[in-house]
DNA sequence: ATTTGGGGTTCCCTCAAGGAACTTCAGCTG
DNA sequence: CAGCTGAAGTTCCTTGAGGGAACCCCAAAT
């Protein structure tokens, strides 16, 4: 094979691109969460070709982070994101929040999220799900785990 | 061009990909993060193409995420993580995260991470960084930003 | 019966990924 | 000194994925 897959590697990182690290995935995964949620909206949104855009939809639906769903008695339909699909887009916050602070310029952030329950606009920070204390990539070590391959 | 340049649209997440959304980048700096920080290292490690390899090499320190930096006398070098490149690999943190979910099957993850602030084996928790609360997709609105286009 | 529009397919062309061989440069070895 | 070695690329060729445009299918509306 050409390129090289990724989801055999005993990796979560490469799991993970094997699901949405193909060009495109993660800017259709962001229309969809935004509310492009047809072919023809995404597809004028993204100026994508038609051809990689059916391919990658097809994708993340056999994936499960997308769900064909008819809305007509025609033959149409929209892509709506699954739990599965709406975990990823937590992916796709952290991408923002190191995109805004590093990318932006001085225009500043193109897009504002507004939490929900505080009702401000924010950012999100990444914490232990034990201590609750803020966890970066300096703030931890790695150690082979049961799924690891020798 | 080719393939369409995702750093001149006005969304952080197209630009955050600009700089690490090419294939085979994520992993790179997985392995430098890992401490595979010479070009033979990695090399070895991800089975990548030499040449392929000094393409993302040269991009990312271009894009302040690596440094290269001589070891030796001789013309060595190994590539070390900046600041800026460090904050990136929150993206990985929250892959692993996703991808220890949902893809990592029965044999369970093959990496696990400490923090070193309690010493536990841990998972990232994304929080919104005004209230504390977790903030993930389905908690959230999006508004135009003063960087948006028309 | 014809038009319309969403949702794709098909075709061709170019460029990027893979792979292997080759190069360069400084230090070591005899 | 001549030759060898090992890290870090560079070159060259082949294959296949992305871009773009044209085409197709189907059900409803006119």
């Amino acid at each position: 094979m050409q390129r090289t897959d990724f989801g055999d590697m005993a990796c979560s990182i490469a799991r993970t691109l094997d699901v949405i690290g193909e060009p495109w995935s993660p800017l259709i995964l962001r229309d969809v969460f935004a509310g492009f949620t047809r072919f023809e909206q995404i597809q004028a949104d993204l100026g994508i070709s038609r051809k990689v855009l059916t391919e990658r939809l097809n994708h993340l639906v056999g994936h499960g982070i997308l769900e064909r769903r008819p809305y007509d008695r025609r033959p149409r339909h929209e892509y709506v994101l699954t739990d599965k699909g709406a975990e990823l887009v937590d992916l796709l916050l952290v991408m923002v929040r190191w995109g805004d602070k590093h990318l932006a310029g001085d225009a500043g952030p193109p897009v504002l999220y507004r939490h929900h329950a505080c009702g401000q606009i924010s950012a999100v920070d990444l914490r232990c799900d034990h201590c609750d204390k803020p966890m970066h990539a300096r703030d931890i070590d790695l150690l082979p785990g049961p799924g690891a391959r020798p």
